[in-house]
DNA sequence: AATTCTTTTGACACTCAGTACCACTTGAGG
DNA sequence: CCTCAAGTGGTACTGAGTGTCAAAAGAATT
């Protein structure tokens, strides 16, 4: 690998890495890309050329192709569920040190900055498209299946679900409780069959 | 209800419809804030006074509170998925004919541009917190159990699947599809035991 | 009808994200 | 070396969004 792509290697990892840092600590909206640029010793162009928009810097992620390994190496045959599971499990637990530090910095901002929430919430890894692709291949079924859109949707909306527990502070791991979530599901729509109570008499009607 | 009320309420009107229909005919980012305040012949920052983003004129929705008010009037021991279905059918159900058509033109404009696609799946109505606010009132549980939240997950995913079938072109009336996908989950996860088949040695391995 | 009070409005100036363009530097390879 | 392409920095631009302020207009009171 020559001198020019080590460089640029190592250029995208200083503005992440800067980026990340300033986010922490002074807030997303109150990081501007200039400030991100002077930190990692480039122009604003510079950092333009490596990320899109500012949050790209923030959405930039390892794990995606990791996973797609794992999931080519499954045995067929195994339960869709459970190779969904399989599957976030091995490619997170496949990241190297560096890796899942990034990681766990990138969640830890989710949990303390509202907007880097709601983008990863939004655009990180897995979108309802993305996973029913990985089961259109899997089963053999088109992507646009209601069945297989649907089970993406399920699987996306436990991810959420995931992040709504840390966000509320109630959890720590993201992986342990994306996993936790994705083991429920096995059992089937918890508490589908709930009956609800009788509607109390409106404590607090307001907009949100 | 005084003059001062009725031409605040027209204004707003006025504003989203031409900024509706200017996304419609030009796209929503070849349409600036000014295009939208001049064709409803105020000014800019009227617009801003109104709303406070750009995006805030596509999101502003009237199916909210009446959802909030079937909710209210279910039977004591529906089962609970059953009455999310309910609420979901009865808000869209009881819009006047003036909603409706908005509702159409925002689900219209979700399908042709994709910006606008993104930020009605990020923001509009319901996100995992507000419907596990809602199952919890519902059930008597904390809003941060994980069951609960798992729920609302996943009921947001049926939401998501519906969107992308619409999205593909598969499904024209969203308020149908997620109904139809609400009824799918009734039956349990779909596909969850489908058994994948052997990987296929990898067509085309490139990065999204 | 005139006056006072409150809200709306339009105008201006500003910051920041994102785009386009161009001149300059630097690594790669003959 | 010397050339070529890739990468870089600077400059100038558009458009979203914020803040301020003085003028205008509706509403309310006398």
């Amino acid at each position: 690998m020559g001198l020019r792509e080590r460089k640029k290697e190592r250029t995208r990892a200083e503005l992440q890495r800067h980026a990340l840092r300033l986010f922490r600590d002074h807030g997303y909206a109150a990081t501007t890309v200039d400030d991100i640029a002077a930190a990692a010793e480039v122009s604003r162009s510079t950092f333009f050329r490596y990320f899109p928009t500012k949050e790209d810097v923030v959405l930039f992620d390892d794990v995606d192709p990791v996973m797609e390994g794992v999931a080519a190496e499954l045995p067929a045959g195994t339960p869709l569920l459970e190779a969904v599971r399989l599957i976030v499990r091995g490619g997170f637990g496949s990241l190297d040190d560096e890796a899942r530090a990034l990681e766990e910095v990138r969640m830890e901002l989710a949990r303390s900055v509202p907007e880097i929430a709601a983008i990863l919430r939004e655009r990180n890894s897995f979108g309802v498209e993305q996973i029913a692709g990985m089961v259109s291949r899997g089963i053999g079924r088109p992507t646009d299946d209601p069945e297989v859109l649907l089970f993406a949707g399920v699987v996306v909306g436990a991810r959420y679900a995931a992040l709504a527990r840390i966000h509320a502070g109630a959890a720590s791991s993201y992986i342990d409780e994306l996993d936790a979530m994705l083991s429920r599901l096995v059992a089937g729509i918890p508490l589908a069959d709930e009956p609800i109570r009788a509607p109390r008499p409106d404590p607090a009607r307001s907009r949100a």
